[in-house]
DNA sequence: TATGAATGAGATTTCATTCAT
DNA sequence: AATGAATGAAATCTCATTCAT
């Protein structure tokens, strides 16, 4: 990369940070462009140069995020355990990612009302990676490797993501109408109830 | 009623009215408080004798619509299925809600994620309505008719409000990934899966 | 005095009360007629019933509290030196009015651009007072009872007051450029130079 | 300087002119932002590029207007009477400063009691002028030049400066007790009086 | 006399966006 | 590609004053 490209991803990387930080701090409705220039050290016209407007670079921020979120628990899966089933497998990435958000408040208020089924799809077919790390094509990769199958699978999996999600934002943001620990057998028990319910005999 | 004080009243009202219908409409963030205030015909000084900003008269109005929103469902609930028992009633709410936000997208676009626990809750609570009117109250009594007994009640019908809501509100707005009309089976099922899951022997 | 006599005058006294307060907390500027009324606790038509706005009630304050100030000078004097020569009495109750504004730098606040000889006139004028209390015919007897004469009294007097008033506002809200009990012996200084000048031998 | 930068500062001393002209006509509270950059022929956003708000600007204009009253009076005492000593440069730029306000009564309203020591410190203290032009550069200069030596002569400037200020404004602009001309020859022998009880022998 | 809800002109302030450099 | 001064429409909010009760 020419230090020309260098010197343009880091102005970009520098927005895509500083933007967080504000947004996750002040919400979106108070960071005002001038914020993220100032704070990210560019000048203000620098910014139409990379983004359309802040909610443009909110979308990709978001999509950004909830890519990582789902990447770094899928890989740790990997690693961890190789060969579990696929129940095991979709209650440990539940289990990581929950755990992150709750080490990471700021984090989940701003995915908040994005922790969601449609979300989750956009934030791959968004971001411009290959196309065999699209959500759709890892939840049917480790569907076809799993020995049970399941009835319509994207309903079960919608269910469980968007119970999961919001279930989760209630009980870490405000420990209502309990702790997320307290929570989590909860949570475990009817996610096993949802798969078993779709599990083809 | 002096003729002062209903005169207060249909100010606050015409506020109330059109601020919801504009908040549907445009949104909250393109609504501006000239807007409110031009269509619901009073000056803009009035505007601030009764709300704080515009999101003081948002919660208000959350809780205003959420509270509306379950007191018409359990009033049509106690006409028309006055004995039936505490699955069938919560079923019977929940399709009532749903109807009703199908058939009204925009309540819902404004609801939001705000059909959660926290609101529903707290929609009760904030408005100065008779306790014997609380939602706690509402499910604690309908609780204690039941002849079926639940394991942590409050934790059950967490989980099912922030289901219903949060998958509710993917299906009617955007269908994704299925219409409601497709979902709704797939949903009672979950929700009596959950119920039985929490039932003591 | 009827009650409604009374009642009046306990309204008019209760503003006048809460807006000094408010006027030496806040200044003019920021104080809201609102403020005051809410402070006093009437109504807002009230007090257009007996002023015609702030800047009008502001000034009937001046004038109250200017001839207050000099007032209870004056009275001290004449108890605790009956008998001294106008020097001395001049001196008693500049350094009496110093003391006072150095005790309530919030009056001294208030007072600020009016410590002055217009100011002073215009406090006795203003106010109902008998005619036999005029800021006018008190010097004027001070000087016909004195055994030494001077040139020019009344130019003489605007000297010291405006020197007075000036440096003691200086001298007492900033101790600028020294703290008003070192600056005082300088002051008597200057003011006895003044009164030796315009002696008539 | 660049282009932007002439453009920069034309539009910073437009804003001053303006404002002054108005402050002056019309008085700093009826003086409106809109009104300055409507008469300036800017923008209203390029008024807070430069100033926090409207006292902003008026304390920016006083410190000026002060510094530049001064320094006129200074610089004729230069050309006119460069060998005049400490007593006759005192004198000569007071008449000087007085005369200047005497002709520019707007000029005096502005300044009001701002012709103080505070703030003729301030004036120079504030504007980012070599400190050779320091106030207490001047008057320190002056009297290290001076033959006659003085006993704590801040303090004796000090009273000269709240004396002249305070009797100026009340006779050059009321008139009262008595018109600036008659006045002066009683303020230069309250002045002469005031060095002589400072002289060292 | 006293009230206080209502007014609405207008003041302050913000901020996304542009464009000459 | 980068800058940041300038813009000005538009948003928020204030508050002196009125007037029906």
């Amino acid at each position: 990369m020419s230090k020309v490209q260098t010197n343009k991803q880091q102005k970009k990387d520098s927005l895509f940070n500083t933007a967080f930080t504000l947004f996750t701090e002040k919400g979106l409705n108070k960071t005002t462009i001038s914020d993220i220039v100032n704070d990210a050290g560019v000048a203000k016209g620098t910014f139409y140069l990379y983004f359309k407007d802040k909610y443009d670079l909110r979308n990709l921020l978001i999509a950004k995020k909830a890519s990582e979120l789902f990447m770094s628990a899928y890989n740790d899966m990997i690693l961890d355990r190789p060969k579990c089933d696929f129940e095991d497998g979709l209650l440990y990435i539940s289990e990581h990612i929950i755990n992150a958000l709750e080490a990471n408040k700021a984090l989940l208020a701003f995915l908040h009302k994005d922790l969601s089924w449609g979300v989750f799809k956009k934030a791959f077919s968004d971001t411009p990676i290959a196309d065999e790390e699209n959500f759709a094509v890892f939840y049917t990769k480790m569907l076809n490797l799993s020995q049970v199958k399941y009835n319509d699978p994207e309903i079960m999996l919608f269910q469980i993501v968007e119970l999961l999600g919001s279930c989760g934002y209630s009980s870490i943001m405000y420990k209502d109408p309990i702790d997320i620990d307290t929570l989590k057998p909860f949570l475990w028990r009817t996610v096993t109830g949802i798969l078993r319910d779709h599990q083809i005999a």
